[in-house]
Parts: C-alpha cells; sequence; structure tokens
DNA sequence: CGATTACTTGACACCGGTCAAAGCCGGTGG
DNA sequence: CCACCGGCTTTGACCGGTGTCAAGTAATCG
C-alpha cells in the first residue's frame, strides 16, 4: 500500500507498521473537479482523508468573492472534526479530481494506541501552523514573497508525501486559485508568477514547478520550514535528504 | 470566584460547577506591558490561561514587521499545546499588563470528567475557526470592512466574558496594534477608524468603543458570529441576550 | 475542430503605504 | 503647579503596489 497518511507519518514522527494496524479505512469514493466535498453548515462527524488529487478549504465573503483558507494534499484531513458533530464554518472543495476516504477518528483514538493518537494530535497541530503561517504572509508580505512563500510550503508539503524533491514538483492548481488563497488578482499572480521566473527563481513547465536553487528560493520567501515539523524528534529526515541534494543546477 | 475561563464555558457548553471541580489552578502571576510571555521556538509543557488583560499572538517577518496572528482576552488559553512539549512557532506578548496562571492541561483532560474535556476541545475548535475567519478578512476584504468584522469578533468575545455587551465594550489596544493584526498601516487604521466613525458604526472615547447600532455595524462588516459558537447546543444564550438589547440610540 | 477555459498583456485608477511634521495626551520631576 | 518628555494619534503630500477592465492568445477538451 502506498498510502500518502502513513508515508507522511512515518516521515514525521516515525510511525511504523505495528503503530497503523489499528488503522481502520472504508471505501474511497471519486469527486471531480470543482464538484463541493464539505458545505459550510454541514454537520459532520466523520473525519475525510484525502487519497490523492488537491481540495482546499474555503469561504465565500462579500459579494462571491472566495477565500481559500488551506489547500489539501495527498495525506491531509479534510477537516480534523473536533469535537464529533461539528458545524462545519468553511466549505471543502476539489480542485481536481480527489481520491477521498472516511475515516472513524474517533475510534482510531481510543484503541489504546497512543502513539497513533498522538500523530493525529501532530497533524492538528500542523494545520493550525500552517494557517498561522498563513496569517503572517498574508499580512505582512509584499505579493512576489507571498507567492514564494506558498510555493515553498506546498513543495515541503508534498515532499513529505514523496511528490517533490528539490528540484521540481506538480501543482495542479490554476492561478485563480492560488490569487484566492493569497489575496491576490489572478492578473496579478501571473505577473508576480512571471516576475519570480525572470528572476530565475522557478520556471514551469505544464503544471510542474522547476526550482533551480531551492536555497535561494527559500531565503527570498523567508521561508523557514521549522513550522512544519512541529515538536516532533525524527524531523529531519525527509526535510534534510531532500535538502541535501546538491545545490543544483537545472539549467535555466 | 469571577474565573474568566469559567464564565465562558458556562455560556458556551453550559458548564457547571460540578464539571470545574477538577480544574486545579496555580499562582498567578503578573506580566507588564509589551513583555514577551512565550518566545518563538520555546519549548513548553504547560498551558497559560490569560486572566486579565490583553495579549497577543506574533510572528516576526522579514525586516521588523510583526504579523499579530491573534489577540487573547481574559478567559483564553496562550498555547492550547497540543502535543506535550511542543516547540512553539510563534510568540506571545503581553498589550496590556496581564494576569496569568499556568495549568496542567493534560491532567484536567484525564481526570475522566468528560465534559471538561470536550469544553478544551470546543476551545481548540474556537481558536482555529478564528484563525480562519482572520484569513478570508486578510485576504478578501477591504481595510474598512477589515476593521470593522475585526471589532465585531472582539466584541462578541468579550461579550462571552461578560466584558461587553451590544453598547459599547473597553480595547486597550494602540492603533498600531489592530495595525499588525489587519495588515495595513498604522496611519491607514487611524483613517479607516475615523471613516468608519464618521459612517455612524462607532464613536470611541478614552480606548472604550461606543455602538450605536451593532446589527448595522455587523452588516457592514459582513459578521456572521455563527463560527464562534462552534457546533454547541446552548449557544444561543450570550449572543441571543445581548443582541436582544434594544436597536439603540446612543446618542451620535 | 469548435468551444470553452485558462493564461497574457496593456492602460488606467485607486487603495493603502511611506515619510514627515504637528498635535495630544499622561506621566514625571523640579 | 508647571514644564518637559515620550509615546500615541492625527494630518497632509506623494508615491507605488495591486485591482479592474478589456482584449487578445494559448491550451484543453469534447
Amino acid at each position: 500500500m502506498h498510502n500518502p497518511l502513513l508515508i507522511k507519518l512515518s516521515h514525521l514522527c516515525g510511525l511504523g507498521p505495528s503503530d497503523c494496524s489499528a488503522m481502520r479505512f472504508g471505501e474511497p469514493h471519486l469527486v471531480v473537479p470543482h464538484h463541493e466535498i464539505l458545505s459550510d453548515g454541514q454537520i459532520v462527524s466523520h473525519a475525510g482523508l484525502l487519497l490523492s488529487g488537491m481540495a482546499c478549504r474555503y469561504k465565500m465573503v462579500g459579494d462571491g468573492r472566495r477565500a481559500i483558507t488551506a489547500f489539501f494534499l495527498p495525506g491531509d484531513f479534510l477537516n480534523q472534526q473536533m469535537p464529533e458533530r461539528q458545524r462545519l464554518d468553511f466549505g471543502v472543495a476539489a480542485l481536481t479530481s480527489c481520491e477521498i476516504v472516511d475515516v472513524p477518528l474517533a475510534i482510531w483514538r481510543d484503541t489504546g494506541h497512543s502513539r497513533l493518537s498522538d500523530a493525529l494530535t501532530l497533524l492538528a497541530g500542523m494545520d493550525m501552523a500552517i494557517a498561522r503561517a498563513w496569517l503572517a504572509n498574508l499580512s505582512q508580505r509584499p505579493a512576489d514573497k507571498r507567492l514564494a512563500h506558498l510555493l515553498c510550503e506546498l513543495r515541503h508539503r508534498m515532499a513529505m508525501v514523496e511528490m517533490a524533491d528539490g528540484h521540481s514538483f506538480r501543482l495542479p492548481l490554476i492561478q485563480q486559485d492560488l490569487a484566492d488563497a493569497l489575496g491576490l488578482s489572478t492578473v496579478h499572480v501571473n505577473r508576480v508568477l512571471q516576475h519570480i521566473k525572470e528572476m530565475g527563481l522557478i520556471r514551469i513547465r505544464d503544471r510542474t514547478f522547476l526550482i533551480g536553487d531551492l536555497e535561494r528560493l527559500e531565503q527570498f520567501a523567508e521561508f523557514d520550514p521549522s513550522y512544519l515539523h512541529l515538536g516532533s524528534a525524527s524531523t529531519g529526515t525527509s526535510a534534510s535528504s531532500f535538502r541535501a541534494s546538491p545545490p543544483s543546477s537545472i539549467h535555466l
């Protein structure tokens, strides 16, 4: 099995097969692009786990403006449903075709497997840390660094599920999605994208971002990945191994 | 005892004295304004509870810009420390003189009092809901509605600890604090503040905000308080009682 | 291939930032 | 009691980053 959640947890806190024995999954189901997965105001009693594809958490505000408050990658929970039967204050929509499976989180927690329970707590903490980083990003950084920072974060999270390395990763988003997440207009996202291309920080070929010099990109974005490794010990694994790759010279 | 946490929990989920019997508090201590309460990168193993005063969660970014990612009111936990011994990805600073007490959250959780444990979970959920609302606010609203929305939220949260009603509440913040939370410059906060004064939405007299017509203010801000009452049943209490106050006519 | 969706580009307006100076306190000390 | 002082607020002038509108080009998909 190549379950992205398991990959992530093994990287993140060294969870092994024995710790995962308590995990029970239901039947995965497919959602088509642009379809709503969870609706604002809905009451849910289960947790959705994204297996493949990309989704987002969002809120509609004012006239029809959409604020994207989170991106979901494979291995992410769509709703770390805290109390059981919570009423959602946000919607979740598929940005690409998505594979989703419902998970009985409460049961996972109560199996006595404290390591698994701790891992879930860790994921929830990561969710909050990401939200905090986004807040700082939105409120204090100019558009170019803002976009760069988001790209760094996504690359890093993709790396955790082995969908990225220091050189490239595929982002199946459209510029409108980036705009709604960054609080910018589509037009400006486009321009800023070109701008950081001209700076030689990235290159794009059909949705795949090519990174020449990761260190330079992260420095420009003021990106510090420590918020993505909350607390745990064996944190260096994925990051350092990818970081260890030669400063690169993808031919830009 | 007039512990703001108890007030909040009784409003929020009808917790009674019996549920609170398991709560053990240590010795409160005082922190002077501008002093750092928790430092970025610090490893903490306890939870700080704010008893009085006002504090903020923040991140420093780029050159010396400060991004405030949360305001703490009496009755709020400064760090809903998820895993024990987590490394903080943010700092916490006192904005006014603050009274703080450390609480052993892990012990509270394990006393078998599931209602108390649920309440703590609810508070954590509220923290996240607020962060999401801020994200939407920052990314999609113009300065005037942005500021108004924040004011509505703070008034509402103050009301939960009985420090506000539909007519007025005291906010001991300086404009710089608002600016750092809203992603605006101090100068612009000042102007926007005047602007919504001229609109007749608020009045200010020495740090106290007077609200003429709460409904109008909340409508202007597109403020929907439902995200602050996550999931629980007895949610209407504080809100509706305050809302019930006559449409007002504080003499503007 | 045609039609729809996504991406680019340019012109222009405006929101909000920056800089700098001037009032307005509240506190402190003479 | 007054003079001073430092932090906060208020103003004005000016500029730059982003938004908006609109048109055109390139992809993508039946």
